[in-house]
DNA sequence: CGAATTGTTCGACGGTCATCGAAATGATAA
DNA sequence: TTATCATTTCGATGACCGTCGAACAATTCG
């Protein structure tokens, strides 16, 4: 059995939306996806090639969509993809 | 059998995602998967309250990601979802 | 404690975008 | 042809967004 999604109001769906539309958090989370342990900020600006700021702006663009989950750590923050409203909003989408 | 799906590359994908993150064209998408007839501008004009001139410049931005194909017939511009490249689309995202 | 590391917050700047009115294009009807 | 209707293009405007440097907060290490 898959885990259950979580429902997806109008409000959510639509900033899951933008979230996915910038390239550089598309990428990160195309990396998320595929990283075996949890990264850090850190990892992140190296992968992306961008400043701290921009790349906490856009975690918290991520996070507040739901798309993944920040778990702090000491110095570090183990950033996770969400896969379940991953697929709730694919299903949300393939139902259309 | 469902309809082969065009291959998407990264500009497409992109583009696509882009399409999807403004609500009113999100809005004009699902009506359009509703619509029985190939609606006319017009139409969507009173769907969602917007200008005539507002309304092009969604469509146009639609038709270049592929996701919508307008037949001009006479007068009229006929609106149609292309299905296969919203799956397209969806398939991709599901295989994060 | 003080120093170094990690991440966040705060303005600011430049670019993009959604929106519209007005003018132009195109096609039908009178 | 003239008038009318559907749609597009153009230019402008106001809002939003991605980006960064600098300053700040929080944590670890010496």
């Amino acid at each position: 059995m898959t885990a259950r999604e979580p429902k997806l109001d109008a409000d959510q769906f639509a900033s899951i939306s933008k979230a996915l539309a910038d390239p550089k958090r598309f990428d990160l989370l195309q990396r998320l996806a595929e990283a075996t342990d949890a990264p850090t900020c850190s990892s992140v600006c190296g992968w992306l090639g961008l400043a701290p700021a921009t790349v906490s702006h856009h975690l918290r663009e991520l996070e507040t969509a739901g798309l993944v989950h920040i778990e702090r750590d000491g110095k570090f923050a183990r950033i996770s993809l969400r896969r379940d409203v991953l697929a709730a909003y694919v299903k949300q989408l393939a139902s259309l």
